[in-house]
RNA sequence: GGCGACAUACCCAAGUGGUAAGGGAGAGCUCUGCAAAAGCUUUAUUCAGCGGUUCGAAUCCGCUUGUCGCCUCCA
């Protein structure tokens, strides 16, 4: 196809060209979860946003070298390496192990990846299944001399060696205030320097350590991503992907120990997704349970926020399901806004997700089943255009403007709608081709009994018995619609 | 304190120099005993405010206001 791809890059702060440096294969390493709770919705975004730039690189005929970590290795809460372990926190949370729970939570990570139709990566990766390569990485860094020891702590990354260091985030190193919120720790030659290996404490055992050359310990947080992206796509990626938040520390360090490892650019493109931000009312539901007394913390003029897991209440698919939206639901809402734009959650946006694309449902769902190849003018027009609005960074809530538009296109045949619906679908994976399977409430048999009862009365023309049957199911929770010749149907509403 | 992002109709949200996509909701019409569903029509002389550049600005520049984020961990 002819229209290029091209996405913003973060390295760059432009928007540039796309091509993978191997003709036709593209490889991609997106910074997965630290599995030590579940995850929210707006870590969820993050993944359909990638899944949407993955299935966008395979739109245009490329295939793509997919790789997704997972961490299932404990960093310490705080980049100045102290504080606690967030998946050692999580055990002691839950009176589990630590591998138990990693397991736990890769499980159901993964279950919700399934569910908003993510494509599986080519291959999972896990930390804790990368010590080797972890080691072996620090071990260049030391030989080379990006690295120093700290005693008693651990080795650190001496970023003062690598001159580009801020370029990437645009730090303004001055400007920081060191240890402003944060412990300093003792020893560090300059308050952006990190830890590559961490040594066990000398008084207690880690649920989760292991030799090094250094001694018993863990790595450090940013270790695990350089190692595994170069042992599985190379020394260059085509792509990078992750939330935003990972630019400033997580990826500008994942750049310093890759380069300096190296000597060769770490990732061509950093593509970044925006946030989910929260409403501040709809902070008052927590996971699970529902919403008791808690009144929210923010004033009434509070905007909306970054929904943050370590707040401690925060709304997950499950959550979402269980109040009755359907994955896809959640999905659609997401491409209704630009990835790196931030978007709003609230239950209400929710509901005008659902409800669009239970009306786009409505079209597409006659015309399952019927595609036929897209040949036409008109045909080939939309398509075009769909491509366009894709390619030119991920613009899918202009795409499903096309599709709106498309399926209203006199000029097209049904066979061309669906497949040109079909089509579009490989790129939104919303299943349109699919026909839904809607877990409807079976109607009670004294229901049942009333819609016979109603048909009668319309027969004979009695309108007050009819209505009144009707607002009984509307009681209940059904809704009745007449057809033109007679017969009635009724559907959960 | 330093750095940055955002501000478009009732709501969500595209558009980034050429005269405001799309969706939801609402309204009107058709259909209907009435509804529902569906179809058609309709909803911003205007893009937070104020200046500037330009033949032309929602789009570029400056300032102001408001909101959010980063400078611990975080998608």
């Amino acid at each position: 196809m002819s229209e290029a791809l091209s996405f913003y890059n973060t390295a760059s702060r432009k928007q540039e060209v796309f091509e993978p440096r191997q003709p036709g294969v593209v490889s991609m390493y997106c910074c997965g979860p630290t599995v030590y709770n579940f995850a929210h919705i707006g870590n969820l975004r993050s993944y359909v946003f990638e899944d949407l730039l993955r299935r966008t690189l395979e739109y245009a005929g490329l295939s793509v070298r997919h790789i997704v970590n997972i961490t299932d290795v404990g960093h310490l809460t705080s980049d100045a390496d102290t504080g606690e372990d967030k998946m050692e926190k999580g055990a002691a949370r839950e009176g589990k192990s630590v591998w138990d729970i990693a397991e736990f939570y890769t499980q159901a990570f993964m279950k919700d990846w399934d569910r908003l139709h993510l494509l599986a990566p080519t291959k999972w990766t896990k930390a804790t299944d990368h010590i080797p390569e972890q080691i072996a990485l620090v071990r260049t860094l030391q030989d080379k001399g990006f690295a120093y020891v700290i005693a008693g702590d651990g080795v650190y990354f001496d970023t003062a060696k690598f001159p580009r260091y801020p370029d990437f985030a645009g730090l303004d190193i001055r400007g920081m205030q060191e240890g402003a919120r944060i412990g300093v720790v003792e020893g560090k030659r300059s308050a952006t320097d990190f830890a590559l290996w961490k040594f066990s404490p000398r008084d207690s055992k880690r649920a989760m350590e292991w030799d090094s050359p250094w001694g018993r310990g863990f790595p450090g947080w940013h270790v695990e991503c350089s190692a595994m992206a170069m042992k599985h796509l190379g020394q260059t990626l085509d792509i990078h992907c992750g939330g935003t938040d990972h630019i400033r520390v997580h990826h500008t360090n994942e750049i310093a120990q890759s380069e300096c490892a190296t000597g060769k650019p770490f990732a061509r493109f950093w593509i970044h997704g925006a946030w989910l931000l929260e409403a501040p009312e709809e902070k008052a539901s927590p996971a699970g349970a529902a919403a008791s007394g808690g009144a929210p913390s923010a004033g009434p003029t509070a905007g909306p926020g970054k929904m943050s897991k370590s707040s401690g209440e925060f709304v997950t698919l499950d959550v979402v399901l269980k109040k009755g939206y359907g994955a896809m639901d959640y999905r659609y809402f997401c491409l209704t806004a630009h990835y790196r734009q931030y978007l709003n959650f609230s239950w209400e946006a929710l509901d005008t997700a659902r409800d669009s694309l239970k009306s786009l449902r409505r079209k597409t769902d006659p015309l399952i089943g019927k595609a036929a190849p897209i040949s036409s003018d008109a045909a080939l027009g939309w398509q075009r255009r769909f491509r366009a609005a894709i390619f030119d960074d991920l613009g899918f809530p202009n795409a499903l403007g096309m599709l709106n538009l498309m399926l209203k296109d006199p000029d097209l045949s049904d066979g061309e709608k669906a497949g040109l619906i079909a089509d579009f679908d490989r790129a939104l994976g919303l299943d349109l081709t699919v026909a839904e399977v809607k877990a409807e409430k079976a109607l009670p048999p004294e229901l049942s009994a009333l819609l016979d009862e109603r048909r009668a009365a319309r027969q004979r023309k009695d309108w007050k018995r009819s209505d009144e049957i009707r607002d009984a199911f509307k009681a209940q929770g059904f809704g009745v619609k007449d057809n033109p010749d007679g017969t009635a149907q009724w559907f959960t509403l």
